[in-house]
DNA sequence: ATGTGACTTGTAGTCCGTA
DNA sequence: ATACGGACTACAAGTCACA
C-alpha cells in the first residue's frame, strides 16, 4: 500500500524509456513541469488519477499499464 | 479524459454491488466517510492512486479493474 | 537531462449535517 | 442505505532556482 507511489513511477520510467521519450518531452508534451514528472518517476507524489491518464495517454500506453498489480 | 472521474465511479459501484458491499460499509471497513465514498462513485472525485489501491484493495479486486481502460 | 528543496494555490479528503 | 451540501484541514498541483 505504501510502495504503490514508488512502483507506478518505477512503471511510468521503464515504459517512458522503451518509448524513447525524455522526461522533459514528456513533460512538454502533457503540459506539465518537467520536475513534475520526475517526482512522480521518484514516488514522491501521490498523483491524481486524472494525471494517471494524462500521463498513459500522451505516453502513449493503458492507463492499466502503469497501475501497480498489487 | 475529462470522463474518467465518472467511469471509476461506475466500476467501483458495480464491483462493489458485486461484492455485497454496502458504501457505508466499504467506508468503514476501508477507514474513510461514508460521503466520500459517495461522491467518488458519483464521480465528483479526482482522487489519488493511494485511494485507488485502498479501495481496490478493501473491496477485494485488482486496481485495473476500477480503471477504465481509455 | 535529471534531482531536489522551497514555495503558493487549488483541491483532495474529512467531518458534520439534512433529507 | 444513499445523495447532497457546507466548512474545514491536509496535501496534490504547479512553478522556480540551483545543483
Amino acid at each position: 500500500m505504501c510502495h504503490i507511489k514508488k512502483r507506478f513511477g518505477q512503471n511510468l520510467r521503464t515504459i517512458r524509456k522503451s518509448k524513447g521519450f525524455s522526461q522533459e518531452h514528456l513533460a512538454y508534451a502533457a503540459g506539465m513541469d518537467r520536475s513534475y514528472v520526475g517526482k512522480v518517476e521518484r514516488g514522491e507524489v501521490n498523483l491524481t488519477i486524472e494525471k494517471l491518464y494524462l500521463l498513459a495517454k500522451t505516453i502513449g500506453c493503458s492507463p492499466k499499464d502503469l497501475v501497480p498489480e498489487d
